[in-house]
DNA sequence: TTGAAAGCGCTAACAG
DNA sequence: CTGTTAGCGCTTTCAA
């Protein structure tokens, strides 16, 4: 704090610093030109910790996930508790066990009796789980979604993965690893699920632009469902359409391998899909599966915390309202 | 710092943490309970704060790079340059001008003379170099290496890419888009580069094990030259051999895209290069590459400094004396 | 072998 | 509107 040499003191200096009001604004400007000169930075760590707070509490609310998901966001959600530990921040974890909405609204009823100041939430996009988000925002409790966003909820930002975009990068490889004359099978669980049919979008839209006629793929839907996934898959397989490569937008990808398996095909068949769960990954290193489209959900476990934390602390709100992640792609040779 | 309520006072707190000696065994044991029992967390910020030290000074010295390389590089010693503000090191930057030993060790002796108690370097792996690194490591001076190692140096860690593993990608996604007979060129600058030598090594190793034959490629050298490049591409794409698929190990990947474009092929050549520079993103956008495989520069430029910053600062060793970067593999669509 | 105290840079609360 | 002061948790130094 040499700055403060400068003819006032400490004080008005952090008050310019934080462009708070009550300076003179002569002073002020003479305060910002001597700390342009020395090129000022501040201590990060000095700041931290004079900022500690007294227990505050911030919640993370998740769905009923288990595996793969689960793990990964879990353990950003740990590592957040563990950085904010530093702050007397106490990140308060519950997870729903059904997938109704009243669940989900009684738990939050209830983190907030616990006198939460944030909340990190994925739930579904209902109408009475909006309103709910909606009312604490306007109460003052900021709301951060993460995997899929929920609308009208006045949430401070959403953290997740362009699913477009992840269907278009789906569809680039596919093509390229797809015969120039070929069918190619679609596989989701359910149109109705947003996640679904927006990466089943982004893949046609991208395969017509390079050229793929849209009598040259088919879509089907199988429920999230293993064995509901397995037959169909068989079904494409042994059927007249002369299916060259399969593209799984959902999570039933042991199914559809499965399929192919059990087809006894001589070519291997191109196969895309998404989520890098064990399982998933154990089929890239077996060689049936090519390319695996990553989503970093350890980020999404991370990230909506630190944000709610950023804000709580320092007033700091997100630079944008949505927060995508970068996309990776996982072969059989970058595993790791 | 209620732990000390525990009969002891902060000082012998702090003595047990760190493992240092002048502890009677007993209260080291009890104080140790006790920090379990509280689970005990530091505060880093704390930490830092105390640890600030007295004008350190870091060095960094690069070779003569260009464009991308050097750029990224130079971000990354940017990053590490303000985070290490914190501390009050400095960092010093030096740039080779040429590509000769010498003028490599005539700089760092004339940073030694200016106190630097680290290094990070990029440089040639020659005796001469070697001799001069091992002798300041003898100093107490700690080296980091980073994109390209010097062996003999003694030095703390190696920050960079694993060679082979990234021409093994290469391999496996050459192999993915290439028809099943085609064969393939493998370009790159000169095989007594170890990192070409290196990438065309993992590359064939993998093409092998995807039951790609050795007759079925070649391996041609072009001394990182783009007009070279551009000539014996645009033979051999003439040629009778019937290139189905370019693998680029080195940087000439303009060259090679000439060669293509004035050869009017007309279906698409396969082409997997390397280093995610703009004009192979270009490239991609284009369509006329298929894969980068990027190497993360940035944080070449940033870890070493912040490894020796750790030894400096804590005594803290990285954990491993090789740090390899997760490799990404770029298409058209998760280009950012 | 241990305890006590100063200080790292910053913020917030209070006093002028 | 401005200056002063008391810590935030930790390390280090000096004294006991």
């Amino acid at each position: 704090m040499i700055a403060k040499k400068a003819g006032v003191s400490r004080g008005t200096i952090d008050r310019v610093l934080h462009n708070r009001p009550n300076v003179n604004s002569e002073k002020r400007q003479k305060v910002l030109d001597i700390l342009k000169e020395m090129d000022y930075a501040p201590n990060f760590a000095a700041r931290a910790l004079a900022l500690k707070v007294k227990d505050i509490k911030i919640a993370a609310l998740l769905p009923n996930w288990t595996g793969y998901f689960k793990e990964e966001v879990l353990r950003g959600i740990e590592d957040a508790t563990q950085e904010l530990r530093n702050y007397n921040i106490d990140i308060l974890l519950e997870r729903c066990k059904t997938e109704q909405p009243q669940e989900c609204i009684k738990k939050i009823d209830a983190l907030i009796a616990k006198g939460i100041r944030g909340i990190a939430i994925c739930a579904k996009d209902t109408i009475s789980i909006q309103k709910k988000l909606f009312s604490i925002v306007q109460a003052g409790i900021p709301v951060v979604t993460f995997n899929s966003d929920i609308s009208h909820s006045g949430r401070l930002c959403f953290v997740g993965m362009d699913l477009i975009k992840e269907g278009r990068i789906g569809a680039e490889l596919m093509s390229k690893i797809l015969p120039a004359k070929g069918r190619t099978l679609i596989v989701c669980g359910n149109l109705e699920f947003y996640a679904h049919k927006s990466r089943v979008q982004g893949f046609c839209d991208r395969f017509q632009e390079l050229g793929r006629q849209p009598n040259t793929y088919t879509v089907v839907e199988t429920n999230n469902e293993h064995e509901t996934t397995r037959q169909r898959v068989s079904e494409y397989l042994a059927g007249k359409e002369d299916i060259k490569g399969i593209y799984m937008a959902n999570e039933s990808v042991a199914g559809c391998v499965e399929a192919i398996k059990q087809s006894h095909i001589a070519k291997k068949i191109p196969l895309v899909c998404h989520d890098a769960s064990s399982s998933h990954i154990d089929f890239l290193r077996e060689g049936i599966v090519d390319f695996v489209i990553e989503q970093n959900m350890y980020r999404q476990g991370l990230e909506p915390l630190k944000m709610i934390a950023d804000l709580l602390i320092e007033g700091k709100r997100p630079e944008k309202d949505i927060d995508y992640s970068r996309i990776h792609i996982v072969c059989a040779e970058n595993i790791d």
